[in-house]
Order: structure tokens, then sequence, then C-alpha cells
DNA sequence: TCGTCGTTTTGAAACGTTTCAGAATGGATC
DNA sequence: GATCCATTCTGAAACGTTTCAAAACGACGA
């Protein structure tokens, strides 16, 4: 029945000293004699109080806290991503608050402008859509904005992957175990990523002297979820023409997995299969999936120390957009 | 260069109210003659600008957020529970913080205080802990708390699911297909989830006449993950003795299920397999995989309508404490 | 005793909202 | 023309911090 907890006022008061003192405790503390500040200390501890963000954040003008939209939460790939962007925050201090837009423009919109509200100090984004207003916006406020896993435009920082280099990498590899028929599993060519991974596939077996429209088809599904990729394996399987699948993420690829073995069709000898993030399932899987391995870690860890220098360097800071080269795992998927 | 944003003052100057109007335009627009909030919606457009959620907080007493700790944000079950309170909370309103405690008390600590510094009004609880003190003190501060996958002790609401029962579901399954030696691969005995579920199997056995030691065998894995899961698979099979694995979650078991199809062990047939939270992955397996279902999706909507009502009916709200019954989903592991 | 200087502590002014008692406005009604 | 309502609008007082100029304190040397 409390009506409103005990505030810095309180803790003064019971301390016997001001509230000058005790947010000096508090922010301070070193500043402050030792023993008044273990008064204040177990003034706080007797009456519970905690800070109050709310008026921290007001008065102070920031909020130590950084915004972290992602594509889908559900991507294990992602969860990586924020782990690594949650390690380096907290390491200075920082929370994260992790939204998941779910590849909608709405959600992603939603997102940003609660961001806003909560005037977080940064903002990492996996952009469904490029929405260069908001992002604006959110610049001229003062909040620094990195891109992750997309390529910056020049105007802020951005950690990405080749992904362009990741689709010739998997073609490659295709293409050196003897396939000449590939299906590219994939989602909407709206999504940047799935339009990049295939145009790298088509680069590689363009340099090796074959026939794009002879060696690739694509086979487009409305989802990246593993559901769409089992039922995509009828489609894939129908005329009997492919001898190898690549697809679009790992999440798709152990759908697609799952429904060739249970069709009976044996990987990778009648068909090879390779995916894209190297998320843990992929090692485990009934068949160990070949994948291209993102740092998804480390793009986090990176993201997180460019919004952070961007904090709190503030002028001396220089936009950079780092680029990381994936890079070929070989499993039983591809290589018997 | 814009030093502090546009605040409610310079759109009432602008567009020559008060700010107790704009006030009014942003929280109760049908009390603002349609004019005058044309008015000031254009001056908010035209200024860029965006409510400031802490002074906004702090004046109010209300943050319209809600916080919600999962145990491990890298389980797909958590992710969907995650979904289904989002997509409740935001019906009405809410915006969910979302945390994961990585079965970290540390960390569930540290994510505890900072919802509570943040304000929010309700906090959903996946414990790793019983920290009764920092719920004590939440409620104390009349923020609305729901333990969610974990029984209440009577003083706040609830949301779980009878995890003694989907042990024994699994067991009856197991026994009514004709194994008689079953390995239970699960997690420590700390966690409360891992421990029901063995007590299930317990019972379905001992129910069945047979006697538990001769029965089942217990394998602990340090972690609920794929990696632990597939390593187990080497001592599983040591001695050739299980004809069948129950495992504490899907997770695990999918790690399993990969370690034991490449140690050529059939599944079904040499070794029935059934795992439990029937994630997306489990269906799409390379051999489906039986499992016990929990709804996901509305633990995590029941569990914010829970919180939901404690926030708006407050005297009225009489806690509950809501129990779903898991379901045996049966797939090929454990039936050719 | 008086300065002086470094360390602590103080107290009041914001920060940008919400809220609410009351003032203005403008019809209806007598 | 006075009165009364309902509808709109106003303005100032919080909300709980941080920050900073200035005051207080203490130790030290002159």
């Amino acid at each position: 029945m409390t009506p409103r907890p005990a505030g810095i006022k309180a803790v003064a008061a019971r301390a016997g000293v001001s509230v000058g003192t005790v947010s000096n405790v508090l922010n301070r503390p070193d500043q402050v004699a030792k023993g008044t500040r273990r008064k204040v200390e177990e003034a706080i501890r007797e009456l519970g109080f905690v800070r109050n963000a709310s008026a921290s954040t007001l008065k102070a003008g920031r909020s130590m806290t950084l915004g972290l939209v992602v594509l889908d939460i559900g991507n294990p790939f992602f969860t990586e991503v924020a782990r690594g962007v949650e390690q380096a925050a907290s390491e200075r201090g920082y929370t994260v608050l992790l939204c998941n837009s779910a590849g909608t423009p709405s959600r992603q919109e939603a997102h940003l402008r609660f961001l806003e509200e909560q005037r977080v100090d940064g903002v990492l984004l996996t952009p469904v859509t490029e929405d260069s207003d908001r992002i604006e916006r959110l610049r001229s406020r003062a909040t620094a904005v990195v891109l992750v896993d997309e390529a910056g435009r020049g105007d802020c920082c951005s950690v990405a992957v080749d992904d362009v280099r990741g689709g010739q990498l998997a073609g490659e590899h295709l293409l050196a175990t003897g396939r000449r028929r590939i299906t590219y599993v994939t989602g909407p060519d709206s999504i940047r990523q799935c339009a990049d991974r295939g145009r790298g596939l088509v680069e590689a077996v363009t340099a090796a002297g074959l026939d794009a429209h002879d060696t690739i088809r694509v086979l487009e599904v409305p989802e990246l979820t593993g559901i769409e990729g089992r039922q995509s394996v009828e489609r894939l399987l129908a005329d009997g023409w492919s001898d190898a699948a690549f697809c679009a993420n790992d999440v798709v690829a152990l759908g697609v997995l799952g429904g060739l073995l249970s069709a009976g069709v044996r990987v990778p000898q009648d068909l090879a299969l390779i995916g894209y993030d190297d998320i843990e399932f992929a090692a485990t899987a009934a068949v160990p999936l070949t994948s291209i391995q993102q740092p998804a870690v480390q793009i986090g860890q990176t993201a997180a120390a460019l919004v952070l220098d961007e904090l709190t360097r503030r002028d001396e800071h220089a936009h950079q957009e780092v680029v990381f080269r994936p890079d070929l795992v070989i499993r039983r998927s591809t290589s018997s």
C-alpha cells in the first residue's frame, strides 16, 4: 500500500544529508566521503530505494539504453547477434531493448517509434525496409544508429557480411563437388539477403564457365521457416532435375532436409544440400549440414562497439562500414 | 544540431494553444475540438515531435510497458511464449521489454532490477530462482507480477503447464509401444521443469507395475543445448541398455537424434526417442520427433491477460493459477 | 589568529510531461 | 438580457532526478 516508492528525497532525509549527496553516491561515489557514503547506502537499503529511470533519463538527457531491432527472433542467427550486442553493451553499462520486427515494415516502424519515445541512446537496426526518414530523425536527435547485417550508405555505421560472397562460396563448393543442377530455395527477393546470396550463386556458376539458366533454378518460399522448407520439397523433387539445393538460410535448409529424408532421398548421394548461417542445429542435424558461416556473435559485438564509440567519442567518431567475410563449413550434407 | 528535440511546449506555441491542449490531443483526442486537434496535429508533424516517454512515465506514474524475463531465448519454446505475450499486450497498447536470463540467477536479478528502475507496470517472469524478495518488492510497488511456466505460490498469478503430467504422458507412450529400458536425458535437477518431467516418467513406470530402477536411467547433461545432446549419445549407447530415450526438451532431443542417426542407430526401430515442447524443428526433423506439446503462444497470451487484468481492475482482481495440460504428439521417432 | 586551498556538501533550478481546478466560449432557455 | 449548461481550453503545480555554483568544513602553514 505504499502509494509511491521511496525516492531520493526520502533517502536523503533518512541519512540526514541533502538530495545532492544521495545523487552523488549514486553517480560518483568516489567524490563522497566514506562515512557519508555508508550512511546513504544504509538508508537506501533500509528504504528499498530503487532509482527511477524515468526521472534520471529525463533530467540527464540520456538513458544508458540501446535499442536492437532484429528481423526474426525465431532465427537462431539473430539470437546470437543479440547475444553479442548484449554482451558488449553490458560491459559498458548499457542495457539493450530487444525488439523483433518479424520482417514486417509496420512492426519495424512501431518499434523504432517506441525506441525514439524511450530516448534510447543508440539504435542497432536490421532493416526490413530502409526507412530513411525515421533513421534520419533518430540521428537528428543525437541518437547513434548502426545498421546490422546490411551495408551502410555512408551516413552511418554498419556491420554486414558479404552475402554475395557467401552465395559464391556455396556455388563454388557445389560445383567443385560435381553438382551441375542447383535449386536455390529462397524467400522473396525483397529480402536483400536472399537476393544477394542468389546473385553470388549465379556469379559462381558463370565464373565456372557454365550457363546460369541451365544450372540454376529458383524455388521461392513465402517465408523462411522450417515448415515452408519442408513443404517445398515436393516441388523441389517434382521433375527429378536437381542434384543439389542451396537454401537461403539454415532454418529453411533443415526443413528441406527433413522433407528430403522422409521422402527417401539420400543426402548427399542423391541430392547435396547447403544452408546459410551455420546455426547450432546445422551441425547437429540428422545429416550434418554444410553451411555458410557468419560470425554472428562478433557481428553483434562489433555493432555495439560502433554505437558506443559514436556515443562516447561524438565528434571524433568516424562512421565505419565493417564487412565480414563468410566462411564455408563443410559437413556431410554435401560430401559423403 | 538540434540540441534538444521539440517538446510539447514548442508544439503548443506553433499551434497557438496551451500545453494542456496538446497533451489532450495526445491522450484524450475526443475531448478536443476538431479544428484545434487538426492544428495541433499539423504542428506535431511539422516539428517532428515525438513524445518523451520518460517525462510521461515520470508524471503519470505508469509506463504502459511490461517486462518479460525468459529462461532461454535460444529455445524456440520461449520465443513462442514471447510472441503470445507481445500479441496480447500490444492489443491493449502495452509494449513488452524482452529480457533473457539465460538460466543465470545473476542475470535474472539484473533484469528484474532494470525493469524495476524502468517502472514497468507489470512483470512476467520465468523464474530461474524464486527470488521472493525482489518479487515482493515489485509487488509492493504496485507492479503486477505473474509467474510463467511455474506454478504460483498463492500470492500472485501464474500460468504453468503440468510438467509431471507431461513426463507421465511420455512414459506411458513409451511403455505402450513396448519399451522397457528408458534413459531420461535431462539437465540439472535444479531446473524445476527437468525434475518434474522426470518425476512424471517415474510415476508412469510405477503405475504400470514396473520397477523404476530397472526401467529408468538418468543421463544428465550440463546444459539443455543441441551440442550437449549430441555429445551425450556416446554415453547413451555405451552399454546398449536403452531401447528408448526421453529428453527433457526438444533442443536436446534433436541433438540426440542427430547423434543417433550419424552413429547408425535406427530411430525408432533400435531406439525410440521422445522430446518435450514440440518446437517447430521437431516436426521437421530427419525423423519427425514425437514430443510433448505445450501451448506456448497461449501460455504467453494468458499470462499477459492476467497481468493486464491485475493492472486494469486492481481491487477486483483475484489471483489465478492457470495450469495447462500438455499433449502427446506422436510422430515417427517412437512409432514406425 | 588568519588566509588559503582542497575536499565535501548543499540547495535550487531545470528536464518535458500530465492533471485538474477553473476560466472562457457559445448556445439554449426563460 | 440574464441565466444556465456543456463543451473547450488554460496555466500552474507536480513527478524524481541531475547538475552546478556556491557554501561549509578542515587541515595546514605563516
